[in-house]
DNA sequence: CTAGGGTTAG
């Protein structure tokens, strides 16, 4: 057999190898710990690995995929990874070509991050460290620690060693490994880098470990680097998202006398966690005391300033600031629209297609259509939308087609409305026909697309399909997260069953996650809606947490963002048990 | 010496 025919077949079988397996099949346990194992490699990487494999053949370098396959050595493996192109790639196959934990393989992966710094891929040297840091634990951690410092010599300085020993602990969430290895650094008298130093007080102030950011902080200023704008905003940031608004503020006064000068994203920061709180004014204030220190607004600050006034149903207002925006000589964007639009919809004042009034929502439209401020596809995703909330799905599907067929770059959003508007509907097939499709132009499944497939099956009582789709997305490593569960939650109806569910979890004997914060939202939009309901009177939500040993802080603290894409497999997995008990009589 | 801010689909 030619070195490339068996080079096809590795490729093969590596792809066979890891074919995905019924998970259905599998006791409970065993899929958890399959999901959070960490030599998973997920569809899509195993996609980008084999295409990435094929083309490394093409090139006639496939021998040395043959070479490796015999012998096991750091250098080919680097050699291999370096043309793969993109890091990801190249992490994807580390990972999948090592999945080994012994001493030696430690020592290897240490040999492995040397020679990529060396060759200057630091980014890659610090995925591979922080990966097998976060496989083999914080206790085993120190030997990894120990090689690394070892072997350096041959590759690369104290600094980058230490630099990235730092880095990788920080990735791997081991914030106390990362200030051992701080302290390693000034004791070699090497100066830490500043962005570094930047993540790490991201980090702890993340955990809320403020002892450690103001002794840091001292640090700094004694022994370097200075701080810098980075460092001040990343810790205003901190303080703002953990609710602590007095003392960022302080920061930002305090910046002059540290040779820093206030800039656009320090004010857009506090100006921002003003507005998430609701103080609106004091955002306002802000904004007048940046303009009078003769820092000038940017798109950020208009679009913060005009989301917290729609977001108050102040509209009238939040077309103003829109309208002054030119005035100043910047222009819209798209996303300062959406925002509009959001607005306009939330408070029922637009007559989009959802509400029945087309020609509003095609005045609307009209407007968005001032040349230059369309680069993207956000006016085919507010159609497909607005055809969707029209129940005109069908049509909504023939729009994208022909906006696709005419070159047009697909976009998640659209599709996931059509999925969601399937969905809705009960035509479950037709969401998943459109899942496929959209699966063609290798887009990746967001969070929000895999709660409507989910919503779809199991509301059409179909839940073993339910069940199954969610263990296969799990597996691929697609985002599985609360959307599935938050719209019903969020019903002053729902609320009984919500509660119920919730105490259901912790009988039996599981510990929520997600599903506080969702409660805790459903509540607080229940509330909006009556103000008082007799459900909600008899339970202090404080008083039921503590009584069940659960931190309040943990839910949602104050300024604290909504995470883009949780994986939550918990919610995903109480949705479909409350499916269970509501439709076991059509079983 | 790879670090910081906003919006939409459900």
């Amino acid at each position: 057999m030619s070195a490339k025919s068996r080079c096809m077949c590795m490729v093969i079988t590596f792809q066979l190898h890891h074919s995905p397996v019924h998970l259905n099949s599998l006791p409970k346990r065993r899929l958890h710990s399959s999901i959070n194992s960490f030599n998973f490699i997920n569809l899509n990487e195993r996609r980008r690995v084999t295409v990435g494999l094929s083309k490394l053949i093409k090139l006639r370098h496939g021998y040395l995929l043959e070479v490796f396959s015999y012998k096991f050595c750091p250098n080919l493996l680097v050699r291999i990874v370096n043309l793969l192109g993109t890091r990801e790639t190249a992490f994807a196959f580390f990972r999948f070509a090592f999945r080994d934990d012994s001493e030696d393989a430690i020592r290897y992966s240490c040999t492995v991050a040397h020679i990529l710094a060396a060759r200057n891929l630091r980014y890659l040297a610090q995925d591979v460290i922080s990966w097998v840091i976060s496989r083999i634990g914080e206790t085993r951690s120190e030997d990894l620690v120990k090689f690394m410092w070892e072997g350096r010599h041959k590759y690369e300085s104290d600094f980058s060693v230490l630099d990235k020993l730092m880095r990788a602990f920080l990735i791997a969430g081991m914030g106390s490994r990362a200030l051992g290895i701080l302290s390693r650094m000034r004791e070699v008298d090497a100066v830490p880098s500043s962005s570094a130093m930047t993540i790490l007080f991201e980090f702890l102030l993340r955990v809320g470990d403020y002892g450690s950011v103001w002794k840091l902080f001292r640090d700094m200023i004694r022994e370097g680097p200075c701080p810098s704008n980075y460092t001040f905003n990343a810790m205003i940031l901190g303080f703002c998202r953990n609710g602590h608004l007095g003392t960022a503020q302080s920061l930002l006064n305090v910046m002059g006398k540290y040779k820093c000068d206030p800039d656009v994203c320090s004010y857009n920061i506090l100006i921002n966690a003003n507005c998430i709180s609701g103080w609106t004014l004091n955002a306002l204030n802000w904004v007048q005391l940046m303009i009078e220190r003769g820092c000038k607004r940017s798109i950020f600050t208009f679009n913060i300033i005009v989301n917290a006034l729609c977001s108050e149903g102040n509209l009238v207002e939040a077309r103003k600031v829109v309208n002054e925006i030119q005035d100043i000589g910047l222009s819209p964007n798209v996303a300062i629209y959406n925002t509009l639009i959001n607005g306009y919809v939330k408070a029922r004042d637009v007559g989009h297609f959802k509400y029945g009034r087309k020609e509003d929502g095609d005045r609307l439209l009209r407007e968005l259509l001032v040349p230059d401020l369309l680069p993207d596809h956000s006016l085919c995703d507010i159609s497909v939308a607005g055809l969707c909330w029209g129940g005109l799905v069908d049509e909504a599907m023939k729009f994208l087609e022909n906006m696709l067929e005419r070159g047009m770059k697909p976009s998640i959003v659209a599709f996931n409305s059509i999925i969601a508007a399937y969905s809705r509907a009960g035509l479950v097939e037709d969401a998943y026909e459109v899942f496929k499709f959209m699966m063609k132009f290798s887009l990746t499944p967001s969070s929000s697309t895999c709660g409507s497939l989910l919503m779809g099956l199991s509301r059409n009582g179909r839940l073993p399909e339910a069940r199954e789709i969610l263990y296969k997305m799990m597996h691929k490593g697609f985002p599985i997260n609360r959307v599935a569960e938050e719209g019903r939650f969020s019903r002053v109806s729902r609320m009984k069953s919500a509660f119920d569910a919730f105490m259901d979890i912790h009988r039996a004997g599981l510990v929520p996650d997600i599903v506080y914060d969702t409660l805790i939202s459903g509540y607080g939009e229940a509330f909006s809606m009556v103000k008082v309901d007799r459900f909600m009177n008899c339970i202090n939500l404080a008083e039921l947490f503590a009584a069940l040993g659960t931190k309040c802080v943990e839910l949602k603290a104050p300024g604290e963002r909504r995470h883009k894409e949780q994986t939550g497999w918990l919610a995903s997995c109480i949705f479909l048990c409350r499916g269970v008990n509501e439709s076991s009589l059509k079983e």
